[in-house]
DNA sequence: CCTTGACTCTCCCCTTGGGGGACGCTTTAC
DNA sequence: GTAAAGCGTCCCCCAAGGGGAGAGTCAAGG
């Protein structure tokens, strides 16, 4: 009692194009093939071969694990993987339900975060206390200066990459104790001032923020709440990334920065 | 300040084939190309589009949907449905991990079942109250008997589907009320014995038993506690499917039998 | 005997979101 | 001057089949 193709497919509930394909791929060879007509030929008993398939297929086995567990692989460690990878997807999955339900309850998504991984390099950076945030720009500059008085020719990133980071646990409005970092192709001399440092790679939720520097405050909230309500692990202080400013563009609605918070 | 698209990719974290990808898909379009060397080259401002791109590839919208948005769909809807989908993805996840642990606790691996979409059909059945399970036999051969006594010419489908279902709550070894169906291409007519019944279609876990009937209650128990630990809601009783048997086997270790369980 | 419709065969192209590589032209650095 | 990156286009590749073309096969009806 031979079955041909189509009636093994209404039996197995596997399409006839899939069964072409898995005789392909050598998960269920036909137990015979009419000389004359070509066509496939199947058992009852393939069945049960069909059923394991299916069953492998439903629990997302790819058709090579499935290949591999029909030559003889015991399917215990393959069960294992799986059950950690279904585990990762879901978890991955619950990220993105929670950062969905956040945008949702948002007005006018201002902000687009992303998370992004960002490469390990060598910067150098000075860090000072200063009197109130205006003093930034004077720390970006002297600490450029003096860098490069002490490290002639030195060498930075292309592109650039440059930041601010602000040491303090909490908000303050004065007696910042802030770092300024720029990454160069490698380390230099150092002295009380420049300091090189190895950064390490790493992940980091990021934003932009378009426009004057008195609004950053509203995007370090937005990825601090973004962090903490998609259940982020924060792992270290935001970085404030220079991307347009002063320096190339006229209009103070035009200047760009990034933030950048470190995360596992 | 135009940035080369090297640059740009390390900005925005896409790769640098992605980014010939998203202009050719229409997402990122760079706001110049040099006529001289067909150079792409992108602005600053730019990064924060990519960034938007790269936050909705990372909740899993495709760049079609995000093709939508970009040329002004709102994505309130778009939010909505991405969260439907990935709750019905996490519910699937769900299930195939509980399956997963299910099947690491066994040792052998003797059934392996799997969830068929059973389709609509209409059956002739006849239902009657067994002394013991040896009388099924007689119910089969009577009831085809009679009703193609009834109905001279009838068809039954190709492949054959034909099944036993026994009506009591509980197992019983006497006074079992079963009853046999089997499939037919249209309706017909009825007596005291032999209804017609129209199947819907609908959603089954099925599991195959090979060897004799005495050993079936293996195959029940396995199922239905299958079905228990891994969170189906059983939508019906059991259908007891016979494929080959004494009909069309000689050895009784070649029978198959296959148990089909509705859910929803 | 012919036809018609349902099956079946093989072969080829299509899907997603890019990745890899070949080959040729530019730019940059030493 | 030259070598190494960087950039361009073009083509093929992935997983698991789906869709369809063109041709052969089978069973039933007229």
């Amino acid at each position: 009692m031979m079955l041909k193709i189509g009636e093994f497919s209404k039996l197995s509930m596997l399409t006839v194009k899939t069964l072409r394909y898995y005789e392909k791929e050598g998960l269920l060879i036909p137990a015979a093939v009419d000389r004359q007509t070509g066509y496939r030929l199947y058992e009852t008993a393939q069945l049960e071969d069909a059923a394991r398939i299916k069953a492998l297929r439903q629990l997302h086995f790819s058709v090579e694990e499935i290949r591999a567990h029909l030559s003889g692989t015991p399917i215990r460690e393959a069960l294992l993987a799986k059950e950690e990878e279904l585990k990762e997807k879901q978890s991955d999955i619950s990220v993105m339900l929670s950062v969905i339900r956040f945008l949702s309850e948002e007005k006018e998504m201002k902000y687009q975060a992303v998370l992004k991984e960002l490469p390990a390099c060598i910067v150098y950076s000075e860090e000072r206390v200063l009197k109130n945030y205006g003093e930034v720009t004077q720390l970006v500059l002297e600490s450029a200066q003096e860098c490069l008085r002490l490290n002639p020719g030195l060498e930075c990133t292309k592109p650039d990459y440059c930041f601010c980071e602000y040491l303090d646990g909490e908000h303050k409005e004065t007696d910042i104790r802030a770092r300024y970092s720029q990454a160069v192709v490698r380390a230099g001399k150092e002295n009380e001032r420049i300091r090189f440092r190895s950064l390490p790679a790493g992940k980091a939720l990021c934003i932009y923020h378009k426009g004057a520097y008195e609004l950053l405050g509203e995007a370090y909230a937005y990825i601090v709440n973004y962090a903490q309500k998609n259940g982020y692990e924060i792992a270290g202080v935001p970085r404030e990334c220079y991307i347009d400013g002063i320096w190339n563009k006229e209009s103070v609605q035009d200047w760009l920065t990034e933030i950048q918070l470190p995360v596992k």
